[in-house]
DNA sequence: ATTCATAATTATGCATTCAAAATTGCTATT
DNA sequence: AATAGCAATTTTGAATGCATAATTATGAAT
């Protein structure tokens, strides 16, 4: 075998990331490594690695002689997750509504057309998705790739916890509003207010969640 | 023995990052596993999972079936890494003028005058340190940990780059007189200016540095 | 001497094994 | 029946072993 074009951690970090998001491993869990090796049919050794990785992202959490478990977010790691989030997001708009070129506002504006059509047909799901690419297609825009790196680990650790804000009445409607005006702030070109309202779009889905 | 109180793979990991920062191994550098394994008296297994580590941290890069190499910055890596920490940096500034309480700035201001009296003796080893020091303090009391290992870690990379900027005729002098005004912003408790103080400071440094 | 092909060496990725620690289960005592 | 102490089991952390890919060395042909 082996003429794999990727080493077998990171496939095992991508399997125990989806077990963890499905909440097949929920909050607080620990990991079995036997489980997963037999299940996988793998040695412990590069699910180990794997492990690490995942320690690094923070979504799992080691403790010394007992293995790793599942990271447990509580409500002031939420607040303090959106505010990094929301800052960065906030400058990429900024930056965005400044220096981006048509066609990248158009892709933007193409993504927008296709979660109003998921709020519309009542696709919650569908909008999550598409609400996390809208926001990393910003990031990809922005073109800061170590800040898009950090959004990214950081927003993994919020998927962390289910309560999903869209869930709650109103909210996704809501959310579209706000990311209409943002849209429009972004196609204006006036970056002071795309910022503003991004920095509020995000911390609304705090409260919503919170 | 093993009777430590924390796993191989950290220690191992502190080594070979102590390693990268003395410019032991430079950027672009391969890591040479039996030679680690070999000076360290250790097997590859827990070296192997220490480089993963620092791989996460952004270290070093792993290539597929050619093992690890020390990261290498280019110019415009700086410039976004530096955006990164100024806008988060300058958020914390803002915060902790609005916040922070009276032992906490305390707290500070002795730490900046160590940092004055290094500038005196023209102790610019001592200066860069006491100045990572003063930076992570006032990440510690901001008192956002997300925020703060973001941080942390973005300016490890930093340092992977070793045209310290500090060394650059002047750039400790102009370093001190912003930290200066930043100091009197926190404890005359304006926020905003605070934070853009902050943030042209963080700038500074960069333009130094490219 | 240079280049190409091939053999020898080395390094990586993963599996297996081993030792020490932690957990569980059992027995004896009250 | 509850608990303390000890034995058995499980699990972690780390070392060793092995197969394959990659690199280097060797040598033949031009």
């Amino acid at each position: 075998m082996s003429l794999s074009s990727r080493p077998l951690y990171l496939d095992i970090a991508d399997v125990i990331r989806e077990k963890i998001f499905q909440h097949q491993l929920k909050p607080g869990a620990w990991i079995n490594e036997k489980e997963i090796t037999q299940e996988l049919e793998i040695s412990r050794t590069p699910l180990r690695e794997a492990i690490k990785v995942l320690a690094a992202e923070g979504l799992v959490t080691m403790k010394l002689r007992r293995g790793a478990y599942v990271t447990e977010v509580d409500n002031q790691d939420l607040v303090n997750i959106f505010e990094v989030i929301s800052i960065l997001e906030a400058q990429a708009a900024f930056d965005i509504a400044s220096n981006a070129n048509e066609s990248e506002l158009e892709q933007l504006d193409k993504l927008h057309t296709r979660l109003e059509k998921a709020a519309a047909d009542r696709d919650i799901d569908g909008f999550f998705e598409l609400n996390q690419e809208f926001h990393d297609l910003i990031q990809q825009i922005a073109g800061n790739p170590w800040m898009r790196k950090v959004i990214q680990d950081l927003r993994q650790v919020l998927k962390l916890q289910r309560k999903n804000s869209l869930r709650k009445i109103g909210r996704v409607e809501q959310s579209l509003l706000e990311h209409r005006k943002i849209m429009s702030a972004l196609i204006d070109r006036k970056p002071e207010e795309a910022k503003s309202l991004m920095k509020s779009h995000l911390l609304q889905g705090q409260k919503a969640a919170g």
